[in-house]
DNA sequence: TGTACATCAGTGAACGCGCGTTCACTGATGTAC
DNA sequence: TGTACATCAGTGAACGCGCGTTCACTGATGTAC
């Protein structure tokens, strides 16, 4: 065994957290084998080593956000221990639509990132989105009363605000609007679920 | 005058619509400038004739939505004749998040089938979206009650439900699902604006 | 009405470049002795 | 502990292709007479 057996891992989850990056910052199609090999210190040669295709370096990439990429804080690390579902999904909706996850292109969640370049991808690449999003809508959804029987079109509504109060944020230039849209959604999301009702906190 | 005045125009605006149809498709980066004139039954040489980079096409054709595309349906057009301003704003809720306009790629809103690209594109693209996006926002807020302080911040979220329910039901490959969304979002945005009341129709 | 002409929208070959992918090679590594 | 070796992750030149862009040319058109 010439090298130990995780090194080969290793430059592989490397070079799919800087294609994660890169393709969070320009996208899919502009985006070059050559720039993402780079960026992981390696020439664009041994990329074959790895990967087959360069779409499949997508899927992975994708995919990674949710193994273990930023997406791990969603899944509740990051969150008041002990804390019941209503403060969970509030703290969620708080912290998807926040100025920092706006600013921090290399963390975006890729349904803010890549929505178009998903959905022109293949069925591999939407079955992962898929996932994603029917992830999140599961953690709002614990935040909602169990006897709603709206709770599953509240949670996507509120997923819905999220992620389009986000992709529209993103795209405009001025700061200050962005900042206005993304404080609209954030304050219509908590309403719909009924997040600061302060009773709820005790309940579940 | 070898050809009228109006010959080049209306080739122009040929070359702009097939364009905004294939980017509404596939994306500004993955369709050719060769695709774009053989679409408008052209050869590529014709091509800087009228344009001079691939760029001012994609803003041209983003623009053509607005002032001569699809777009202009918003604007009034289809509407019921002397309909109230909830009325006006119900029935764009309900027509951004119909069955019809999720499955007519060609005609979607540059806000829905190109958000990631429009992202990333230059200051004039994204200027255009910004006036889109104000435009909508102010077609909504007509609905909304005018002495309601937070009449902008509602008009805002209906927006990014309406945009982030499309952008999702779009991406997702089970058409149950992206059924799904669309309603839990069209549901949301008629109430966050209380469209549905009726008490509203006979007023303003 | 008919013809010669000037114009310029449109043609298509050519250019240079960067891309995804391939492949023969290299050299750093862990192992066997 | 030291050395020779086999492995294979990584290298970098090369390939073919399609792209955006350029340019000399063509031929359909409206006009002048």
């Amino acid at each position: 065994m010439p090298y130990r057996p995780e090194h080969k891992a290793q430059t592989r989850a490397r070079i799919v957290e800087c294609a994660r990056r890169l393709y969070n910052r320009r996208g899919f199609s502009d985006v070059s084998i050559d720039e993402v090999m780079a960026e992981a210190g390696l020439t664009r040669g041994g990329f074959y080593n790895h990967f087959k295709t360069k779409e499949e370096l997508f899927a992975e990439a994708v995919t990674s956000y949710i193994t273990c990429g930023p997406g791990e804080r969603w899944e509740g690390i990051e969150f008041d221990a002990g804390a019941t579902g209503r403060v969970f999904a509030r703290q969620i909706v708080n912290a998807y639509l926040s100025r920092q996850h706006l600013d921090d292109v290399d963390s975006h969640c890729p349904m803010i990132a890549l929505p178009s370049d998903a959905a022109r991808a293949g069925p591999v690449m939407r079955q992962t989105y898929q996932r994603l999003l029917q992830g999140m809508v599961g953690m709002i959804e614990t935040g909602l009363d169990r006897d709603d029987e709206a709770s599953r079109g509240k949670a996507l509504a509120i997923v819905a605000l999220c992620v389009g109060g986000m992709v529209l944020a993103r795209t405009v230039d001025d700061p200050v609007f962005a900042g206005e849209i993304r404080e609209a959604a954030r304050a219509a999301a908590l309403e719909a679920g009924a997040f600061d009702d302060p009773v709820g906190d005790k309940a579940a």
